[in-house]
DNA sequence: TCTCTATTTGCAATTTTATTCATATAAAAA
DNA sequence: TTTTTATATGAATAAAATTGCAAATAGAGA
């Protein structure tokens, strides 16, 4: 049990750079790096750092911390020049069961105003700074959802 | 294919409420709750659910949503007492990719403003009450580099 | 309606992951 | 040091999860 700490640290590491697909292509990658363990060590080293396998937009399969399980941002074009009709929509990332919406200065209030009278089936509501906006998502609500709603009022939100 | 939608609201709501140590045990009680599938079935929802099987504190297993997976609360002391120059700072406690931060009534404001010059690299940005603040962290950034970060302008945050 | 296509599912086999049991190593206590 | 206790590990095995393939079903369009 030359090194049990480091090799945890190890892991965490590996899996929170690269994308593994499974227990045998992570213990591949640790021999590589001088550790010696086999597959039954691993299965236990996950289990204790909570390591989560989950399904990739791929098709696949891959490790994660469990922290970073609910965490997968979509990065959204702003729309174009500022001439126009503009709602000040700039961009929406989504984290867990939050969305942080980011607006031009001053203009977060008003099309926070518009989303609290869009996407009642889709929020339980919003909270809005000066050129943010804070989005509670729903129970079951996906982010599809959400943007397809947006669509209807902010054009050019894809 | 009578049901997909709602056998999988089914799912995650069973495996919201209650410990499920595997597949086979999941699919017993969706079966007794009138669903027709096999395991093999139920792997493809759980992998399209992206739900995750991760360890309990027990020593089994369990699934959860993927946005759970990394509620863990770290409770950090406060430091000592009113005297001297106080940001106001009390306490912070993550949950997922939340951070809530607790202050001295009226200090919440000033604080969120200090947050934002200082950690926007690490968050998607604050909504501050009177002596609550919100905090978004951006994907990748681990809690630690959140209270190292906080260190740098709130003295004896840990 | 009929045809074509995409989606869903079960079965069976495979692959992957977890655990049992024994052993070894380390740490603590005497 | 010697004994006791706890922790870590591997080999083999058991258990659990995933997938290839074919069949069934649903939906779209002619």
């Amino acid at each position: 049990m030359k090194n049990k700490g480091n090799r945890l640290q190890t892991i965490k590491e590996v899996i929170s750079t690269v994308r593994v697909g499974g227990q045998e292509e992570l213990l591949k990658i640790l021999q590589d790096r001088g550790f010696e363990l086999t597959q039954a060590t691993l299965s236990r080293d996950l289990k204790q750092l909570q390591i989560v396998k989950i399904a990739t937009a791929e098709g696949g399969y891959t490790y994660v911390l469990p922290e970073r399980a609910g965490v997968q941002t979509i990065q959204r074009k702003h729309h174009g020049a500022f001439g126009g009709m503009s709602t000040g929509f700039i961009s929406i990332e989504f984290s867990g069961q939050l969305a942080v919406i980011k607006t031009r200065p001053g203009y977060a209030g008003g099309l926070a105003y518009d989303i609290d009278n869009h996407l009642h089936k889709e929020t339980l509501g919003t909270i809005a700074g000066d050129d943010t906006i804070l989005l509670v998502l729903r129970e079951g609500v996906s982010r599809e959802e959400i943007t397809e709603a947006l669509k209807t009022f902010i054009p050019n939100i894809k």
